[in-house]
Formats: structure tokens, C-alpha cells, sequence
DNA sequence: CCAGTATTAGAGCGCGTTCTCCAATACTGG
DNA sequence: CCAGTATTGGAGAACGCGCTCTAATACTGG
């Protein structure tokens, strides 16, 4: 991405930083996140996308090559962003206390963070980015690989075994439930009430117990 | 939408029934339920869903006045055909049998309709048409009140109540739930697997117990 | 101060899309 | 057979979109 324009054949030129960047990449994929919350995927066109951080359309095609390059890492980091704090409340070493703090994380990570909710859970990815580019599909083939293996390991540590079935059933209780739980409210662009919190601790206990 | 071209200055005549339609409504429907379910809204272009059922794309205009027109009756259509089955369940008079049955009428509605059910669950109302048309938003204001008042009912005979705290319960527990346990599966564009009405089942029954 | 470089800035091209238009057509009831 | 009408059939206009291109610009290390 960086030094796109620069010809090989001068050498290697290690001096000069160049024009410090006005639009960082975390700026313009904040500001597609934001347009992507509002108007869902027709409403982030590069031109708008552009329009709402006050850059022109050429900075953005500098800093991504293309609309799906640009929409595929914000993908990519939105995924990741929520996966950190599912993983970080899973790896509690209380096994009911791991599996229910992992599961109402979903609705506390989405009244924070209500725009990248919006993105992770209104949209599927291919419909966000349409043709994946190829330069990222290696990022996409393990995005899942982290939160599968805490799953498969859990629910080892719980039923002795990470056989279909039992790996089904967590999750179904750690990942489907609560997204069941958020997304007509997310839908609704209003924060998930505490009663989703509740109605979740008590469906998890009532499959993993 | 009949009789578009006609003139109302000539009187009412009421003879002469006019060339029969070679691809009716429900055909052009069924295309654009297609392209939708195998490649999403931005498949489904005007003239995809001609070129799908062997139509010029003027016939399709002339039935349906616009795209969003004619897939905002899809949605209407669809919605209404995965309504009927689940209020038929959940009219059983036994409390529990009606719960059970209107759960597990989800993963059995997305087994036999899979381009139905992609259309239904993978798209969101407002992303598929954009603009809704004026026209139809009567049908739309009341699309979901048939379904709004039988979760009420059944919450009332259940509880005594239908306070808020008790609805939100069985909405979660019969529509949530239902919905979350098949969505993977329907968006892998397999059938859901016989144990997912399993988990239907016992968490419906865990959670209204 | 200079050479080197990344970035800004915005005009405009090409393409695919929705939608329009009108003549030709195939059926109706009388 | 006839008048009346809904529908077909397809070409193309109008528009918005992603993307490209070139010059100007604002930094860097030396």
C-alpha cells in the first residue's frame, strides 16, 4: 500500500518520510463505519465516504486501492475489535463464570461501541465487500481460527470432549444467543436494555448448567 | 398498477380483458427471490432478474412500477407466507405445545423455502428496498401486527400479563432465539441440521418453563 | 537549503444501473 | 371479425458510481 508510487529501479532510498498524512486510514474507516451504521452498505460510497471526513476521493484510492480493499479492513478490524473483549471475558479460568461474562459481552461491547455494532451485526460480509480482495484473504481464512480454538477448548474443559455436538451447543449459547438478544434492538439503533443482559446469563446457565 | 396506460377520458369500458401476461407477477417474484437468495440486493438489478425468467425488462416495469417496488412486495410477500406457518403453530391451544411448535416452525419454514428463507433472515428491510414505496407503506405498518398481538395473547394466558418484562421474554424465547439458532446454517445455504430444533426446543422450554 | 517522497486535491472517464418510450402483439367480449 | 386493452419486446437516455490521472503540496533526513 505504502510507496505505491515509487520506482523500484532508483535504489534503495531509505531517507525522507514524505507528506505526513491529513487523513489517517483509522480516520476513513471510522467515517465508512459511521456511514455504514446510518445508511448500510449503498450509503458508504467512496464520494460520500470522502465527503464526511472533508478528504477527497483520491486519498482514500491512495490509501486503499479500491472500495472493497477499504470496506474489507474495516471488516477486518471491526471483527477484531469485538473478538478481543469476547476473548478476553472467555479466558476467565471459572468455567460458568468465563461462559456468561463471554456472552453479555455482546451487549455491553455493543452499547459502547453502537456504530461498529451496527456494521458487525446488520451486515454480512459478503454483501459488504462483494468481491473479497485477494490480499486479504489470508487474514479472512484465520479471523474465526482464535475464537473457534476458545470455543473448542472450552467446551473441552467443560464436557471432556469438543465432540459436534457439545461444540454446537456453546455455540449456540456463547455466540448465537446473544446475538439474538441484541440485534432487534441493534437494528433499532437503540442500546440493548439491561434486561437482554439478564435474559442472557440466565439462558446460558440454563444450556451449559 | 393494472390498467396503467388506460385513459380514463374514453368512459368505463368494461369489456375486453387484454393479452395475457406470458410472465406473471409471482414469476418475476420468484427470479428475484433467487437472484437475492444466491447473490444478494445487488444481484437482483432489474434487468438480472428479466434476463433470470427469460423477460424483457420493460415487463417488469410495466407490473412493478419501480425496483423498489417490486421488492418491497417480495419482502411483503415473504414475510406474510413465513407468518402464516408460525401463527398456525402458535394458535395450538395447548400453552407449551404452541410455544414449541411456533419455535421449531423457524428451522422447519427454512428447510423447505432456502431462497425464502435467505431473502428473510440475510437481508435487512431497509437495505433490500431503500426507499420504501408510499403505496405500500399501509401493508408495511401492519405487517407485523398479527404476530405482535398472538405473542401477546399467548403471553397473557401464559402469565396473566403481558407486561413488558413478560413479552420481551417469550419475544425472545419464540422469535430471538429461533432465529439466531438457524442463521448460520441459512447463510451457509445448508439446511439447519435436526439438532438445532433440539436447542430450539429446550431453550424455548428453559426460558418459558 | 535541497533532493526525495508521500499525500492532497479535484476534474473527469467509463461502466452498469434504473427507468422510459413506443411500436408490435395477443388476447378479450360482443 | 372487430374494437378495445393489457402486455411484450427492446433500444437507449439519464444518472451515479468506482476509479484514474496529473499537478501541486508539505513534510523528511542530510
Amino acid at each position: 500500500m505504502v510507496g505505491r508510487r515509487r520506482d523500484p529501479r532508483v535504489g534503495p532510498r531509505l531517507t525522507a518520510m514524505g507528506r505526513p498524512a491529513r487523513f489517517p486510514a483509522d480516520l476513513i474507516l471510522d467515517g465508512a463505519a459511521r456511514l455504514l451504521a446510518e445508511g448500510g452498505p449503498g450509503a458508504a460510497t467512496t464520494t460520500a465516504v470522502a465527503a464526511a471526513i472533508g478528504a477527497p476521493s483520491g486519498s482514500l484510492y491512495h490509501r486503499f486501492g479500491s472500495r472493497d480493499l477499504l470496506l474489507a479492513r474495516l471488516w477486518v478490524r471491526t471483527v477484531g475489535r469485538f473478538q478481543a473483549v469476547f476473548l478476553a471475558a472467555l479466558a476467565h479460568p471459572d468455567l460458568d463464570r468465563a461462559a456468561v461474562d463471554a456472552a453479555v459481552a455482546v451487549p455491553v461491547w455493543c452499547r459502547a461501541h453502537p456504530d461498529e455494532a451496527r456494521v458487525l451485526l446488520l451486515h454480512r460480509r459478503a454483501e459488504l465487500v462483494g468481491r473479497w480482495p485477494a490480499e486479504l484473504d489470508g487474514e479472512l481464512a484465520t479471523l474465526n481460527d482464535a475464537v473457534a480454538a476458545a470455543l473448542a477448548e472450552h467446551t473441552r474443559r467443560r464436557y471432556g470432549t469438543a465432540g459436534g455436538a457439545e461444540l454446537a451447543r456453546a455455540t449456540f449459547a456463547l455466540v448465537d444467543v446473544p446475538h439474538a438478544a441484541v440485534r432487534r434492538h441493534v437494528a433499532a439503533g437503540v442500546a440493548p436494555p439491561a434486561e437482554v443482559d439478564a435474559l442472557v446469563r440466565e439462558t446460558v446457565a440454563a444450556l451449559l448448567g
